[in-house]
Parts: structure tokens; C-alpha cells; sequence
DNA sequence: TTCATTTAATACTATCCAGTACAGAATGAA
DNA sequence: TTCATTCTGTACTGGATAGTATTAAATGAA
């Protein structure tokens, strides 16, 4: 009963993603995005309104992405510190070499400081809150494997220390056998 | 001969770090940083060239202050281990609290996708070496305290790592008793 | 076919901001 | 005092860009 819609919303997410992980929030044009997404722009404000709020919907679907993976890796049979490991050593190809140039788009968002927005810093605390709960839910499953003194939530912590750090550094251009070399040495903790 | 300048331009990149920093470079406006310095801006662009100029000109004496303090604290006599972890202890103030939601200025400009700006990069990677190169050589020096197959440079890179993560997280607020038990934590490593 | 409704495309407005032109003020030298 | 020189302040220009008004197009229902 109406004309139809001659995009996929989900395409445009999927473009807009990319332009604001390489260009960031603010230097991010909205023209950049529809020329890209070949969409209009009162097609995309009617759809996603505003840049802040098209951008939270970005947000929110990339980290729901890394979260359900995460959920994935982390709920596998297997000694906590393998299964970590293989859920950090995941991470390898995309904070290593060109790829890695881009760096994560939510470490990109925290540390951009014209996003002092209450939702996107919320959104992303949020995020890092229930990645921090999933590391420490497997780690207390499987405390009995550590040593005594074995402290499952400060180690989740500087597991995720390590996990930004990684991501952070890798604006810098990291090299993928080094970056391995981290993640093994950090998991001798898990012992 | 001459009208002389009526203001002191350290004081000016002082007041033009505090806005990069709290906004981020694209965000950080002339307007703002002459309104704040109380100077105009034809003696700003006098002074120090245009924005980009003037915020490689802040970004050095940052990293300058940092590498400083760095070279001090490591070139201190005792363990390497103890030496590493009073320069780590002594960033507890910048990365928790509300004084560490701002972050780092250098880790904050690394991840801003506006700044692909080669000059900046360099800047920012030569700053991370150097950090990395004093830890190294710390830690190679003191050899023969640790473990055998203890590796000093991975271990310098996984400092790094550490160190860089505390900087990016502590913009969501962290709590410094969790940022000293990180740092005591990741100092096991170093046996 | 006709109409109500939603989408699309063009073109516009308003605003913000980096950078500058220009005229006036402050200094030391002659 | 006079002049050359450098700095200062106001006010401007040009360009980029977020957001919108308006008109045309596409659809299903009556």
C-alpha cells in the first residue's frame, strides 16, 4: 500500500560500519556513507535518523558480532586457559598487519573524545562489562584447575587489559607472530 | 626593533594540550584553544603554523614529558622487576578516577581515524619504540635475575601491551586498587 | 483507474570552522 | 620624533557538512 523500500538496511549498516571504523565517528560524512551505501540521505535518516543514532545502531551491531563469538569459543568443553587462548589468538588477524591498521571500532569510539555522549559511553561499557563476565564465568568454572591463590576475577580483568592493549597497538601495524607471542606468555598466568 | 609577543607560547601549548586532549584533535577548534589562551588566532597561526603543526608541537612535548620521567625512573639502581613496576605504579593516577576517563593523549590520537596524517603516525610509533627500546634495555640488563628462557624483549612488548590497555580502559573509569592488582599481576611474569 | 501512503532524489539552508586580509598598536633604532 | 618591523584584533572568506523542504515516483487497495 506504499512504495517500498529499495535498500536492505542491513547493508547500509554494514557500509556505514566501515566508513565510520576507518574514518571515525566525527570525520565520517554522511555523504561519504550514502555515496557508498548509493542510498539517499533522507532515505537514511528516515530509516536510522540522526548520525549519533545511526552510528549507536552500528555500534550495537558489532558488538553484539563479537560477543556471540565470544559466547561461542568460551562455552566449549576444555581447560579455561585453552579455550581463552584460542578466543584471544581469534582476535590475532584482526589487531596484525594491514588488517589490524584499522584498530577495533569501539576502542576507536571510547577514545575519541567527542563522543562523551552518555549512550555511546554506556553502550560500550556495557559491551566490555559482559565480555569481563563471560572471561570471569569460565575462569571460576574451572577454578579448580589452578593453583591456590588462582584469582579468576582479577585475572578476567588483566586478560581484558591485555585484550585493549592488543587491539590498541595495532593502529601501529602489529606483527601476527608477535602479537601470538603475547597472548601465549600472558596465558602462563592461567596457571 | 619589533612589537614583542604578548604571550608565552609554552603556556599556549599547554592550554592547546588540555583541548586536543579532552576533544580529540578533530573535534579540538582554533576558537576554542585562542578563546582559552586569550590569545587571537593570526598569532596563533603566527607562532605555530597551522593545527596540524601546532598539535605535533603539543603531541612532542607530551611524549617528551613522558619519555623523560621514563628514563628517570628506569635508571634507577635494584631490580628490574621493581624498577618496571614503580614506572607502571606511577601512571595509576593518569589511567583511573576521573583524572584517567581522558586517556592518553598519544593513545587517543593513534586511534583516531582522521589522523591517518603520516607525521603523526611516525611521531606516535618513534614514542612507542622508545618506550619499548628503555624496557628492553632495562630488562636485558638485569638478565640474569630471571628464569632461564626468560625473554626480554616479548616481555618489554607485553609491558607495552599492559600498559597501553590500562591507558585505553581507563576511559570507561577504572578503579586504581584494580589497575595496581593488574600491574602486581603482570609483574609475575617478570621471574 | 484513482487515491492514499510511503519512499526517493534534488536541491537547499544553516552552521561551524580553518585559515587570512587588513588596519592599528607596540617596540627599538636612527 | 620618525620609521621599519613585528605583533594584535576584528572581521571576513571559503569550504565542508548535518539536517530538511519539496517535489516526483512507486506501490497496493478500492
Amino acid at each position: 500500500m506504499a512504495r517500498p523500500r529499495s535498500f536492505d538496511p542491513d547493508d547500509v549498516l554494514e557500509v556505514a560500519r566501515e566508513v565510520f571504523w576507518r574514518k571515525g565517528y566525527q570525520a565520517a560524512s554522511l555523504d561519504e556513507i550514502t555515496a557508498a551505501s548509493g542510498i539517499a540521505k533522507p532515505s537514511l535518516y528516515a530509516a536510522f535518523g540522526d548520525k549519533s543514532t545511526l552510528f549507536l545502531r552500528v555500534l550495537d551491531r558489532y558488538h553484539d558480532g563479537i560477543l556471540g563469538w565470544a559466547e561461542r569459543v568460551l562455552a566449549q568443553p576444555g581447560p579455561a586457559r585453552e579455550v581463552i587462548r584460542q578466543w584471544l589468538t581469534g582476535f590475532v588477524p584482526y589487531c596484525s598487519g594491514a588488517k589490524g591498521l584499522r584498530g577495533c571500532l569501539s576502542i576507536n569510539s571510547a577514545t575519541d573524545g567527542s563522543l562523551d555522549q552518555t549512550k555511546v559511553r554506556n553502550n560500550i561499557e556495557r559491551y566490555n562489562r559482559r565480555l569481563e563476565e563471560l572471561l570471569r564465568a569460565r575462569l571460576r568454572a574451572d577454578r579448580a584447575q589452578f593453583k591456590k591463590g588462582f584469582d579468576p576475577d582479577l585475572t578476567a580483568h588483566t586478560i581484558m587489559v591485555v585484550h585493549t592493549g592488543l587491539m590498541t597497538l595495532a593502529h601501529q601495524g602489529s606483527d601476527a607472530k608477535q602479537v601470538q607471542a603475547v597472548i601465549d606468555q600472558v596465558m602462563t598466568l592461567l596457571a
